[in-house]
DNA sequence: CCGATTGTCACGCGTCACGTGACAAGTTAC
DNA sequence: GTAACTTGTCACGTGACGCGTGACAATCGG
């Protein structure tokens, strides 16, 4: 089993931001400045998006996808990840309250 | 490969307000009403949801799942998949001016 | 026949991704 | 050594969107 399995986690998953901030711009040794320009973005947007101060944006992952030649998924997976586990620890009261339907 | 792939698609991908509209409510035997209190959310967002007028929240995806019995990135799967259709035409303009990096 | 339920609309609220403009600190050029 | 530029970051405003509430006509059940 991957261990990508959601809501089972006792961490945080990793932010999409951490992967761009601590993976992609040393490898390609870009800056803040360097990769929003790369990409067509504003820098406020790059400089968020690394300080993991929001969420990373399918139109983002489209840029991203193109520039580094990954998938759009790749990026969406990550950022996905962190949304569940966000979700999940906000709502799981309410999730809790939810009866499963019988398989019918 | 699984047709998933995306960007290739000609058609706009299944949005999951038709999957629970066409297969799970039948199914199920709901109504609209039903299905928002099994949530415990509102009738106004079950609609919504159902008539395609909004996304599928990753909020949304956990409730589903603990509901049905399956797993919340099935449900942002297809959600994901008619974002990413939507993001790419409409951003196909700007994302071509995007250089791919060099292998470094 | 009347009360409850159903699907849908209009409205307002809070959140969030994004761009623009500005700023202090650091770097480069001359 | 100073002037010009670049860098990361902050403050502000905007449009989009998920959600709940209240109201409505139509339908259904007792």
């Amino acid at each position: 089993m991957t261990i990508s399995n959601t809501g089972r986690r006792k961490v945080r998953p990793i932010h999409p931001g951490e992967m761009l901030r601590e993976d992609f711009l040393p490898d390609y040794a870009l800056t803040v400045t360097g990769l929003a320009a790369a990409l067509g973005v504003s820098r406020q947007t790059m400089n968020e998006l690394l300080r993991e101060r929001r969420a990373l944006s399918p139109e983002m992952a489209l840029r991203l996808s193109r520039l580094f030649g990954n998938s759009p998924e790749f990026w969406l997976n990550a950022q996905r990840a962190v949304d569940l586990w966000d979700a999940a620890k906000a709502l799981k009261r309410q999730v809790d309250h939810i009866k499963p339907l019988k398989v019918a």
